[in-house]
RNA sequence: GCCCGGAUAGCUCAGUCGGUAGAGCAUCAAACUUAGAGCAUCAAAAUCUGAGGGUCCAGGGUUCGAGUCCCUGCUCGGGCG
């Protein structure tokens, strides 16, 4: 239940986040023991760099709270798709918050929608495909990789959300989603090496209404190949885009100001090598400013994101150029409007 | 499952023809102008959401609605038995490789003639649209199609295609939320489908409210706290919610109002002695001081001076520790509400007796309620005004380990609202300011590549993760 | 015994505000001061200002995809028992 809206503070078996700063956070389960290497039952204490925790001390406190380590301190948070995507284990490169949070809107995910997903990787995307769909909603999940496949499982039980995400061991390429998935869906989202195979697999998923598809791929062979598979199945509102989430960091700097004095409107120097002095020394003439910069390096790319719409059945054979087929055609200067996300 | 829903009188409808939208609420008289275009719409009730129909011209500019059951490709028409040329060699811009004159184009339209056959005719006349190669010949015909193109869908509302709108006709007419920054305020705010979320939103067609109302089921709510008593709530209203959710979940209050009745009620409570479920740390008797007046006109006209009424007192000391406003003025603003309850009420204004409480004063009080009582989920603010008095106000009611999510167009605000933060508040932590970067790209065989023009920028996004301070 | 964190410049370091392309020492250079020898230079010390010097410990593995992954070894630091 770590996720649930409604908790306010811990209990055993809870996932938290401890905080110690913003770039060390540390996920972690709430069990007063643990098994050590020869399978005893030992004390659970969480090692940090501020310091041992005893993590049975965490029962009962309020989330958001301060405690206290044997040297120093950290918060204690609620875990949020946002918070376990920074702290999860990782079992495969993940989806950030940045590609993740288009991807859910541009999935058109509501309350009881009715997701498909694959890979299921470390599940840092389906933690908020769960979110979105809450708890009248459905995300079915899949990986053809066995022991991922579990370990995911666990996770979202663990986590409070296995009345919602189905996690099956499943190649989709090969074998599609199945027959119980079939003629279900609202949107359906891909991460795999080869999307343009299941894309077919895909259409059978969707509700007869149609809906909203997505595909990461960091490759743009793999895009190509996907986008023509897509348009080949009558999706429309075929557009790819990328996002790359930049922080702008703040500092606050003193800056000395060159000094434009002369020698004359200086008040007499008693010696010479005060003369020679920097203007920084100079207190009067310091600027205090609140600066911005960027981090030093950020990733240059995480993936291409293909977005598509899957019209209503009957609506399906009208080859619609109403409603593009084309990722925005050609110089978005000349066109009325950027149609995708140029926008 | 297939659920043909179908359009009536009533309903917001977007219509895309291309890439073009708009949104439309569909009235009796239907006539809506499509860029210079009158068209009727009348032929769209009854039908079901993506159907296809064909504009078919009555008088010059002006068109009615026929159902569509095929759409012919116009590259794919024209192109049939067409040669291409290997490359551009033998083609020169002089201006004189269309041999139809203006008049004569205008002509074909005027008489009716297909999109197909004109662009036919156009092929025909041109000197060299047969030494084009394939490439620049589908490029022309693409952009002959935008022009000459007949044919639109109409589309159910939804968020996507309302933000899409929005910013593609004008980014400032949404404080420039690009499609990207919503999604990420919606994920950072962790907007779930129940729960008390905290709006303060002007500029931006309520694009912010829909998004997360979109979200909501029947467990969750909006405050939406804006400056006007008659905010524009276009995005709201466009999406087709249920009367019965936008009534319970989208609870709309202005400023002045909400902060006073929270005053209002806190100064009650700590006389009375009543342990707050969330504490109201820094009190401004400059919100109470000031005079409350008593039209909702009058109301609205005075918002912007008690944002800075704020400003002035959360400014330069926060920290002073709360007093209890004045009771005279606060027994003349419970009077001036009595006064207010007799008042018919302006929005639901039908004749009934005083008795029945207005909209807005209902959604004023449960909304009170729902935050004094287990206070807000999330924090999320996007305004054309600068927000920091009411942050820092408004995070006293905030939830441990909940978010606050700041958009700004500009950087510079959210830079002094994370300084002020750092500096004055304990009770923040995991402080950032993000911005976006996004890029969209052709893919097309052997012609794959971003988009020659790309949005420059999306606005940016300031988060923070709220503590228990002590 | 177990756990956590670090390792880049010749050397040594770098903070619970998201402070690891930031420094200090050392080296080199210039300026000035003081003292000496010499006669248009040589040279010592103190002060001050600059400059050069950076691609991230070694090995292995995982991920369609690693500039936000994991393991082992070496080494340094910290914590719990």
């Amino acid at each position: 239940m770590s996720f649930s809206r409604d908790k306010t503070e811990i209990d055993e078996g809870d996932t938290v986040i401890l905080y110690l700063s913003a770039s060390n956070m540390h996920a972690f389960r709430v069990q007063p023991t643990i098994k050590n290497k020869h399978g005893e039952l030992v004390e659970n204490v969480f090692q940090t760099t501020y310091g041992a925790l005893k993590v049975a001390s965490l029962v009962g406190v309020k989330f958001g709270s301060k405690v206290q380590m044997s040297r120093g301190w950290a918060f204690v948070l609620q875990p949020n798709p946002e918070l376990w995507t920074l702290t999860l284990p990782h079992r495969t490169q993940i989806i950030y918050t940045a590609d993740i949070s288009l991807i859910v809107f541009h999935l058109e995910l509501r309350p009881g929608s009715f997701v498909v997903e694959s890979g299921t990787g470390s599940g840092s995307l389906t933690h908020a495909l769960a979110r979105r769909v809450g708890a009248h909603g459905t995300v079915r999940t899949f990986d053809f990789h066995d022991q991922r496949a579990q370990i995911a499982t666990e996770e979202f039980a663990q986590h409070g959300l296995s009345n919602v995400v189905q996690v099956a061991c499943r190649d989709v390429s090969c074998d599609g989603f199945g027959e119980d998935v079939q003629g279900r869906a609202d949107a359906v989202f891909l991460d795999l090496p080869h999307p343009w195979l299941v894309v077919h697999h895909a259409v059978a998923a969707f509700k007869l209404d149609g809906g909203r598809f997505a595909s990461f791929s960091p490759c743009i062979e793999q895009v190509q190949k996907t986008v023509a598979a897509l348009r080949e199945n009558g999706f429309l509102e075929v557009t790819t885009m990328e996002c790359l989430q930049r922080e702008i960091l703040v500092n606050n700097r003193t800056l000395a100001v060159a000094s434009v004095e002369t020698s004359d409107s200086k008040e007499p120097a008693g010696r010479l090598d005060e003369r020679s002095q920097t203007v920084a020394s100079d207190s009067s003439d310091k600027l205090e400013l609140v600066c911005t910069n960027y981090q030093n390096t950020m990733p240059g790319h995480t993936g291409y994101l293909t977005f598509a719409t899957l019209p209503p059945v009957w609506a399906r054979n009208i080859s619609s150029s109403a409603c593009p087929s084309d990722p925005d055609g050609d110089d978005g200067g000349s066109a009325p409007v950027i149609e995708t996300a140029g926008l | 499952m297939e659920i043909r829903e179908s359009i009536k009188i009533g309903d917001y409808v977007v219509i895309q023809k291309q890439k073009y939208l708009k949104l439309h609420q569909l009235k009796a008289r239907c006539d809506v102008m499509l860029g210079k275009d009158l068209v009727n719409l009348k032929a769209i009730v009854g039908q079901p959401f993506w159907t296809t129909f064909k504009m078919i011209q009555k008088k010059k500019k002006e068109f009615d609605l026929e159902v569509a059951s095929e759409i012919e490709s116009l590259p794919e028409a024209v192109m049939k038995d067409v040669q291409s040329g290997s490359d551009n060699r033998n083609i020169t811009d002089d201006g004189k490789s269309q041999l139809l004159s203006t008049e004569e184009i205008e002509g074909f339209k005027e008489s009716g003639l297909s999109a197909q056959s004109i662009v036919g005719k156009l092929i025909e006349s041109s000197t060299t649209f047969h030494n084009k190669t394939e490439y620049s010949q589908e490029k022309y015909l693409k952009k002959k199609e935008k022009k000459y193109f007949e044919y639109i869908v109409i589309r159910k509302p939804t968020v996507r295609l309302l933000a899409e709108m929005f910013y593609s006709k004008d980014p400032h007419s949404v404080l420039g939320l690009r499609h990207d920054s919503i999604a990420q305020i919606l994920s950072y705010a962790n907007v779930q489908n129940s729960g008390t979320y905290v709006l303060f939103e002007s500029g931006t067609q309520a694009l912010l409210g829909s998004a997360i109302l979109d979200c909501l089921d029947d467990q969750g709510r909006v405050i939406s706290i804006t400056t006007g008593r008659y905010p524009p709530k276009q995005a709201v209203v466009g999406m087709n919610f249920p009367e019965e959710k936008r009534a319970k979940s989208f609870l709309s209050v202005t400023l002045t109002d909400f902060l006073t009745s929270l005053e209002k009620r806190v100064s009650e409570e700590s006389t009375n002695g009543v342990e707050e479920a969330v504490k109201l740390s820094n009190g401004e008797d400059g919100l109470v001081t000031q005079a409350v007046p008593s039209t909702a006109a009058e109301r609205t006209g005075n918002e912007k001076a008690t944002l800075n009424g704020i400003a002035q007192n959360v400014l330069p000391a926060s920290t002073e520790d709360s007093k209890a406003a004045d009771n005279g003025l606060i027994q003349e603003e419970t009077s001036n509400s009595k006064k207010r309850k007799q008042e018919p009420d302006t929005i639901n204004d039908c004749g009934t007796p005083a008795l029945k409480k207005p909209r807005w004063q209902e959604n004023l009080e449960i909304a009170k309620d729902a935050l004094l009582k287990d206070g807000a989920d999330s924090l999320i603010f996007a305004s054309k005004e600068f927000p920091l008095p009411l942050i820092l106000k408004m995070l006293d009611y905030l939830k441990p380990s909940h978010s606050l999510v700041v958009y700004s167009v500009y950087r510079e605000p959210l830079v002094l609202i994370y300084n002020e933060l750092k500096k004055k508040r304990k009770d923040v932590i995991g402080l950032h300011i993000f911005e976006n970067f996004l890029r969209t790209h052709q893919i097309l065989s052997d012609r794959t590549r971003p988009d020659v023009m790309m949005s420059a920028s999306g606005g940016h996004i300031l988060v923070g993760t709220k503590v228990l301070s002590s």
